[in-house]
DNA sequence: GTATAAATGTAAATAAGTTTACATTTATAC
DNA sequence: GTATAAATGTAAACTTATTTACATTTATAC
């Protein structure tokens, strides 16, 4: 990919729209687990994490848990619950003391009208989102379980900043991918025997950022772009 | 579902959008099969199907083909490709003979700037399209594939306004779930021994929806939204 | 009508992932 | 340090879906 055609692939809202939305936040604290919102709930409103991580998921008759995204700051969710009137279909919880923005339907509704670049920062946000979703679903439908957790693993690598991934347990991988944590024990040992990650106790380090992103694109099943 | 809460879930542009746009749109059409984007184009533009289908998907390195979705009127795709600068990540074909309409960037962005009315239409649409599809992938890491089939064939009988659905195969039936049209095959036998639906060739019939969607909610393994 | 192509039915062998169950390792609280 | 909890490793039995292979049914072109 040349540059002039890189851009980073990211759902979050950008700088300069926080600055636009800015005036329009409530902000709120949450402790870790606590609630934000529940399943079925019917109180729209866009929420952007600030601070800490926010668990979006639900859980099962069965008492399973489904996570569906970690969000991180800069990330929000709820966007549906204004432009498409639907309630909550996701649980929220904050996971970790986190701070939590609240922007009403009315408000962001009368900012749009007045400043439309609001409306092309949220339709680029959810656009991005969009296309990262299908993405994932394809992913889904044609890659087994250890070429996915590569990806997973290098897309988390990439938004920490290129660091390693520390303090992530082999059961949130698992649960993020929607597998059983065994499958994904397996796959850690066969991406670490390649020499691909290194994996610890809570913690796994991509050495080489570059030899990861070959062995996933020699198994991506579909043309490389560029 | 109370009928106030009651909204049909559809990432379809309105009516009032169409309007909006309409004084935007250069119009084409394409014949049955018909290249439309090709994956890796960096050619932006918002394209929305006004008559026939699109199929947007993509051709595996060893010619396998996994479809993402059938596009009908009023359905739009490719906004990313304005909103984020992403190339075409799938390949859009024209489904029998179909007339497309195609937005540029440069017009659309002025056009949101001047009325931002068509911005809250356009966020509508993705966010209620993103909602769907975190849905879907919900479903897929929960639901055995029978469920599955049996909640794309209540959708599609929905579009469809309640008429049976006609002219499908197992075989696109098989491709839209990302699974082989054997098991498509034996789920739908399963449900038409239940009586659920009746199957014929390339058709498929919905005797009762409310049965079928009260077998459905029987097998979400969640909670029900109201 | 008959031949042909498309779609569907079916079943055995295989593959991938889950579940269950338990052992082992590592961190942390006291 | 030691006890405890959390995380990880591993393997067998099981489930689900795929692959392969072929038979059968249905539509359509001539």
């Amino acid at each position: 990919m040349t540059a002039k055609h890189h851009h980073e692939i990211n759902g979050s809202l950008s700088a300069d729209c926080m600055t636009l939305l800015e005036p329009l936040l409530s902000i709120r604290h949450y402790a870790d687990g606590e609630l934000i919102f529940a399943r079925g709930e019917y109180k729209a409103g866009l929420c952007i994490v600030l601070e800490g991580s926010v668990k979006v998921g639900n859980y099962g008759t069965d008492g399973r848990y489904f996570l569906s995204k970690v969000l991180k700051p800069n990330e929000s969710f709820g966007e549906f619950t204004i432009f498409s009137k639907l309630p909550r279909t996701h649980t929220a919880e904050a996971c970790g003391e986190s701070k939590v923005a609240y922007v009403s339907p009315g408000k962001l509704k009368k900012a749009i009208m007045n400043q439309p670049e609001i409306a092309l920062q949220l339709l680029q946000s959810l656009s991005t989102r969009l296309h990262m979703s299908l993405e994932v679903m394809d992913d889904i439908k044609r890659l087994p379980v250890a070429v996915r957790i590569a990806k997973l693993l290098h897309e988390l690598n990439r938004e920490a900043g290129g660091l390693d991934v520390r303090s992530l347990s082999q059961e949130e991988l698992a649960s993020q991918l929607g597998v059983s944590r065994m499958v994904v024990s397996s796959s850690l040992k066969e991406l670490n025997q390649l020499g691909l990650i290194n994996k610890a106790y809570r913690s796994i380090q991509i050495p080489n950022t570059q030899k990861l992103l070959a062995w996933i694109k020699e198994r991506q099943q579909i043309k490389d772009l560029l």
